[in-house]
DNA sequence: CATGAATGAGCATTCATTCAT
DNA sequence: TATGAATGAATGCTCATTCAT
């Protein structure tokens, strides 16, 4: 009799799937993706990427809402310490493609965005992962050495901030080239600006 | 003598395809942009759409080099006065999605920048543009009153200021609603910054 | 028990396909199959056709296949007595059209060999069964009664005897009008020729 | 006064289609022949074509008429001396895809005889040309030496040759590599099989 | 003679989805 | 949990043809 031994390999087919699907995204946009081709990604068959998400739109809502998970994550991973510049420039540079890893996560950031322009249910999504993170660089903001800054103006920097972090990424990515050192140089700047008084 | 009647629909066939794609683009995305959806947007047939644009990507490419011509063209029509802090408003303000005319450019602009990012072709208009605007704020802060901000000085801060304000956009129709009012004051509070001395 | 009703109607729907294919190709020519076709004279959808061939290359290589097996089995399936000429004759009817079952076998050769011609895969397909054919063809040839024939000697007599054969089909079928008189006195003709000493 | 010289260039364009057409034949096959392809070949517009063709029968049509009439002046320019085996082996030499010039040949013969097995309009021209070239090699055969061979004789006798002359070469093109020397051993043999007594 | 606009049918192929196993 | 058969709509694209110039 043949004990079935087997713990091997077995991650979650429906983390497989995300994956796959998010590779896609990363590699060629959302709108190359497809039953078919995240099937292929992950090496399984149609009907069973269809037997875990029962329509390509609860497939691509999951995909988003893991992103979504990520981003919250990483923000809230980052350690804050006393200093306030270095606390906002460590939660800052977690959102720009400095490195592949980040250009990554940039350009999924990105497909689901300009989606959720025109996909009320992903910019439910959206609005939500914009307020926590705009809530976190809000609290970095308000913990400013001399004299605290009132929430209200800081939730309104950082909006600004967010905005131009989000906005020097995209840029990054949709203009095909970009430089290390020009994106840090120009968070400096906007970190600067941000605390002048 | 004959009158000069019925200037009437002699617009050209390639105008009206291009302002169908658009017209789609902003309303469903991109990706809902298909030969036949042109067609019945533009009235006419699939055939027709296809002798004008031999494919769909020159189609699609050329939609996306009339949108830089249009942008640029306003830029440029942005009468500049001797006040700066109005100058740097009224450009920027051009790009915010302040009223429907402009929300729908946003859209546009924004499903045009998430296909740059996976597309070459693209991504080389798109820098294309940014470059541009950039030099045209650019010159705006460079003008500023007290004391002329070195150049490289003001492309730095004019490449913060488009990506803020571009993010700032990108935030408001992927999050699906936003108002006038609070884009208004964020935007007062970033020329504010970045014409503190 | 349960009686084994109902063998009805299981023939494997690629061999449906395939046959549907060969129908067209016999009546309308090569190019006029298409998905469409050979979809609705099978009786399915077109993604039935197309979840079995991928592509219309890889439908049209196969039903050339089963072609050459066909005729494979054909000439393997005459059965060969002591007579050399009767033998021949036997082998060399089943290529000509001789009534319309062999008409049509022809019109599908005809077709898929003209088709070779331009095609290198198909060009390898229709190599193999002309070697299959010829050598089948020296076999008979070969046994021939006074003395042996050098098999060299055999294998050149047989390519000119399929040769002679496969052109008189495709005249036959090409110039829209024979009768199987005229075809059989010329087997006859080139039968005695061939084994003329 | 600028005189119109330019008798330059001046090939009817008719002629030019027609071998743009039968150059597409030759490489590609007789369906990929399309009003398109031969406007492009022939370096024209599509309307240029069809201002001469009015539909693509009459193009195809026209060609095939001018194959035929290519063929009838070949085999009539061959000259025959008294030799009737030199004189047979020079017609039917014609006929063999011995080099580049005459593979072309035999590639659009071969394309337009498996159009015509389910074109009667063609099949029409196709035996048109089998009777002509047959009737020429049997007044070859009929002038054979050893006593006159009776005219019914000698047709049956061309009819054969003709069939495995045109099968061989069907036979080369179609399985994709061929050799000079084995057709011309072929045909050598051919003929004095037919000449035998 | 030659062109280009326009058309609508047809092409192979990809798509998301349903269902039986 | 996973698979493959089957479906029908939709995709981008090529096609032959008509017509006005």
């Amino acid at each position: 009799m043949v004990p079935r031994v087997e713990p091997l390999s077995t991650r979650p087919t429906k983390d497989v799937l995300t994956d796959a699907l998010l590779d896609i995204t990363a590699q060629h946009g959302l709108e190359q993706v497809s039953v078919r081709q995240v099937a292929a990604a992950a090496g399984v068959s149609i009907g069973t990427v269809q037997h875990h998400f029962p329509t390509k739109d609860a497939m691509v809502t999951a995909a988003f809402t893991e992103v979504v998970r990520r981003i919250r994550e990483r923000v809230a991973g980052v350690a804050l310490g006393p200093d306030v510049h270095r606390n906002l420039t460590a939660v800052l540079r977690e959102l720009l493609p400095l490195d592949e890893r980040r250009a990554t996560e940039v350009r999924i950031q990105v497909a689901f965005a300009a989606r959720a322009a025109t996909t009320p249910s992903l910019a439910t999504l959206q609005a939500g992962i914009l307020a926590d993170v705009g809530e976190a660089i809000a609290g970095a903001i308000a913990r400013a050495g001399r004299g605290a800054v009132p929430p209200e103006e800081a939730r309104a920097l950082a909006r600004i901030a967010l905005a131009a972090v989000d906005g020097l990424a995209l840029h990054a990515v949709s203009s095909g080239s970009w430089d290390r050192t020009a994106l840090t140089d120009a968070l400096d700047r906007l970190i600067d600006m941000l605390l002048a008084r």
